[in-house]
RNA sequence: GCCGAAGUGGCGGAAUUGGUAGACGCCCGGGACUUAAAAUCCCGUGUUCAGCAAUGGACGUACGGGUUCGAUUCCCGUCUUCGGCACCA
């Protein structure tokens, strides 16, 4: 009988959905396994091979932990807010929620085609009013914390388009000629940055690769540091920069705030006042991209005004420029061109003096001197002195002198900023607030608040969202006044950030989640995802979770124990896969053409999950052979049936060879081992090794061929189903218990013992496992292609590692 | 510039408490079966030198050093590629 795959696989498939074979069991008295994938934006243009990779990943290890005795939640949603459907929606009208639909259909018959064992009756989709009315919840619960707030934050303004861009839409906008300025809006702002410390601290407990943890390090930015404040000369004021280098006050010699600050008009003198204006107002002009992007000259102006230097009594120029940012620390800075780079380049630039006061190399005014390893120099007042103290101890002397004179303190700021939270579009969670008409807030008690339908998509000419144009919806009046509704909806991380808890109670209509449940299937024990994500969204998800620990809804202080980011797939030119490429490998055409259990297979013996690497459709012939050969073990290669014929081959009940024995025990422990590890390519290569040795050896013994399909279930179950049942089984492979391995019978009881010369290879010998060392060397003396090379020689030492091999050092 | 990861055959990759480099697979070459082909099976396949051949030698894990009986693995330096951040004071 052929083995023919789309036969096979649709059975199963239906089988399976029939069975509900894989439903999450709720017995609470198995141990719990959550494993959960970054679940997709349902896109126009399908799945491509790379999308399969981290669901195949995830899906061998769901069927491999049920066969392992766990209870199993493996749930798949959508994440279907977001702005390719909005903008289909305002070329052609269709709307939004059709287009989405359309999508999820599309996808779902993929993932399904490919055999992925989730657990549909979980199903979510962050669209829907059932589940995006507990994101609204949660939104609110932030807003009664003080956790969410309005506040005016410059945005993207295109005039010629009335409307807000986002930051990766500018540039291509000012490619096409339009012009495009920040200008301020009211925005909703999510106030993360109260919870950076424990973002930062919580981190060091999770089981995540290291260089995601950095990358939320490096986001997050923690400095120690003090804030100092400078007397202003000629004004009755004082200006409060932040620094982390305290040690260097000595050689602070002029003092920077940013176009922004609310001093820098103030403090422009009479002669400088032009010059300032024209200055502050052609920073606004300049989108963030030129201000903070690479490389650029730094450009300021005096404002005519001086500071007191609070250690040497010096006055120091105070500088305007925009190099300075205005969302950090206190949006002014004291400079030290000795030791700072960027201080260096801007003294150069308006010749400004330069003071060393860390013990330098060179000449600081040839080149900058930034190393903290050194000691303090020309750092003495009356009161106190630095000089000859490191880093650390001079940082300390200098920000206690500073807190005893009430002249600064310390201080530890974040890079991090708080989260705009709102969107001027249409198809995103409504934002649940009324805004009264004597300028109160209150909250939308009757969740979910849903989308009113509109005729036109596009956005209002005040920059609002398309809903400012629906009056009906948009105003209202209850007992207290009259309203309008926010405009605002949420971006499309909302949804994302609490979705993994919505899987463990999805029909919950009382409560975002039932308590018990939460319980007793928090944390996820295992999120594989792209590496695009290591930054943004779990670091929100992780924020919402905090939160929602604080108010008691989830037990646990973190959302994902163990993180794994599956390696992007390349194209075959070894280029990303992009449209415009042209090298995108379309899911369904690999699936038509191979069935699903090859490309299962190839998307794991591809290479180590974690790496990045090229697709070669060529490849899958490879595992498809292996398939092949799996189902000749049952089904032998029979010329005389004709296809489409032709029953199972008798099982030999015979012994297996000593050989084959631990050729299969090897293979149990080494597959078992590997799949654990998510090391999935070297498990397929070890069932490539018993198969094909079985298949030398004629083997068809039933242990054998039995052990093999349990092997293969989670990597290509329908296959193993088909054969399973083949050889008798009537109930499914996917119910039963990985093989267990015989220890003893995992070493090989004759070996192959290496002899080298002088660290060089030169001969080998076998000999029985856990030989002494003396018979090992007698051995080794006696190989034919090692006399010649010890002939005339003095052997000097003799190596001898059991097992494995000899070495003699000869002279 | 800073942080992180990685460089192994024609290709994807395997092997690291230091112990036979190249498992497994693709491609390619040769053979068997076949009227023929497909499928399948068998053999070969890092480079290079010597030899008719069996075979034998040298070199070889980005590059240059070092430690060691022995280094893909450990240490020092250099180069390259990829990912992230990018005036955060």
């Amino acid at each position: 009988m052929k083995y023919e795959f789309s036969t096979i696989e649709r059975k199963w498939q239906a089988r399976w959905q029939e069975h509900n074979t894989f439903a999450t069991g709720s017995e609470a008295d198995k141990p719990k396994f959550y494993i959960l994938d970054m679940f997709p934006y349902p896109s126009g243009t399908g799945l491509h091979v790379g999308h399969l990779e981290g669901y195949t990943a995830s899906d061998i290890t769901a069927r491999y932990k049920r066969s392992c005795g766990y209870n199993v939640l493996h749930p798949m949603g959508w994440d279907a807010f977001g702005l390719p459907a909005e903008q289909f929606a305002i070329k052609t009208g269709t709307h939004p929620k059709t287009t989405t639909e359309h999508n999820i259909r599309s996808f779902k018959e993929t993932l399904q085609a490919m055999g992925f064992s989730y657990d549909w009756s979980r199903e979510i989709n962050t669209t829907d009013p059932g589940y995006f009315k507990w994101t609204q919840w949660i939104f609110l619960q932030l807003y009664d914390r003080g956790l969410a707030y309005m506040s005016e934050v410059d945005v993207n303004w295109c005039e010629e388009l009335k409307t807000v861009l986002a930051n990766e839409e500018v540039e291509e906008k000012i490619a096409a000629g339009y012009t495009v300025m920040r200008r301020p809006l009211r925005q909703w702002v999510l106030k993360i940055t109260a919870y950076a410390e424990r973002l930062l601290a919580d981190l060091d407990e999770l089981e995540w690769p290291e260089n995601v943890k950095q990358m939320q390090r490096n986001w997050i930015g923690r400095s120690e540091g003090t804030e100092i404040d400078f007397e202003l000369r000629c004004h009755n004021r004082k200006l409060k920069v932040y620094t982390t280098r305290p040690d260097t006050l000595f050689g602070a010699t002029y003092l920077v705030i940013s176009p922004e600050h609310p001093l820098a008009e103030k403090l422009a003198t009479a002669e400088q006042l032009v010059e300032v204006k024209n200055y502050i107002s052609r920073a606004k002009l300049k989108t963030e991209l030129e201000r903070t992007g690479l490389q650029k000259e730094k450009t300021g102006v005096f404002s005519g005004s001086y500071a007191i230097n609070p250690a040497t009594g010096e006055p120091l120029p105070v500088w305007i420029s925009d190099f300075v940012l205005t969302s950090y620390g206190t949006g002014a800075i004291m400079s030290v061109p000795a030791h700072d780079q960027r201080d260096w380049e801007f003294a150069k630039q308006y010749n400004l003096p330069v003071i060393e006061v860390i013990k330098s190399p060179h000449d600081v005014n040839e080149k900058v001197f930034e190393e903290k390893e050194s000691i303090c120099v020309n750092s003495s007042n009356s009161e106190v002195t630095l000089d000859g103290l490191s880093f650390s101890d001079a940082f300390d002397r200098m920000a206690s002198w500073l807190e005893r004179k009430k002249l600064g303190e310390r201080k530890v700021n974040y890079k991090l900023r708080d989260w705009i939270f709102s969107r001027q579009r249409y198809w995103g969670e409504p934002i649940p607030i009324k805004h009264y008409e004597d300028g109160t807030l209150r909250t939308e008690t009757n969740l979910p608040l849903v989308l009113p339908e509109v005729e036109a998509y596009h956005p209002s000419s005040t920059g609002e969202s398309p809903l400012a144009n629906i009056k009906h919806w948009l105003y209202g009046n209850d007992e207290h006044g009259s309203f309008r509704r926010e405009t605002n909806t949420m971006p499309q991380w909302a949804g994302s950030c609490w979705y993994y808890l919505r899987f463990i109670d999805p029909d919950n209509r009382e409560k975002l989640i039932d308590q018990e449940k939460e319980k007793y299937w928090m944390n996820v024990d295992l999120y594989i995802g792209g590496a695009e994500h290591a930054v943004l969204h779990l670091l929100y998800a992780r924020f919402w979770h905090k939160v929602l620990f604080d108010i008691g809804v989830v037990s646990t202080r973190e959302p994902f124990r163990k993180l794994f980011n599956q390696g992007m797939i390349l194209g075959e030119d070894n280029e990303k896969m992009s449209k415009s490429r042209g090298n995108v490998i379309p899911a369904d055409d690999v699936l038509k053409n191979y069935g699903a259990d090859a490309v299962r297979l190839y998307e794991m013996f591809l290479g180590p999950l974690e790496q990045v690497k090229p697709w070669n459709t060529n490849g899958i012939e490879g595992v498809s052979r292996f398939l092949s050969k799996v189902w000749r073990l049952v089904y032998p290669l029979d010329k005389n049936a004709p296809d489409g014929e032709g029953t199972p081959s008798k099982l030999s009940s015979g012994a297996m060879s000593e050989e084959l024995q631990r050729r299969m025990h090897k293979t149990i422990k080494k597959v078992g081992e590997d799949t654990e590890n998510l090391k999935f390519n070297t498990a397929i290569a070890e069932m490539m090794v018993f198969v094909n040795e079985l298949q030398k050896a004629g083997c068809n013994n039933r242990e054998a061929v039995e052990t093999l399909l349990l092997l293969v279930a989670p990597y290509a179950p329908h296959i193993a189903e088909e054969l399973w049942e083949a050889i008798g089984y009537t109930s499914s492979i996917s119910l039963q218990p990985f093989p267990a391995f015989n220890p003893e019978l995992v070493e090989d009881s004759v070996l192959t013992i290496a002899v080298q010369v002088n660290g060089k290879l030169r001969g080998t010998f076998t000999a029985p496992a856990k030989s002494p060392k003396e018979l090992l060397l007698e051995e080794a003396k006696k190989v034919e292609s090692v006399i010649k090379f010890l002939e005339g020689k003095t052997i000097v030492r003799e190596i001898v590692i059991v097992d494995k091999l000899v070495n003699f050092a000869v002279k």
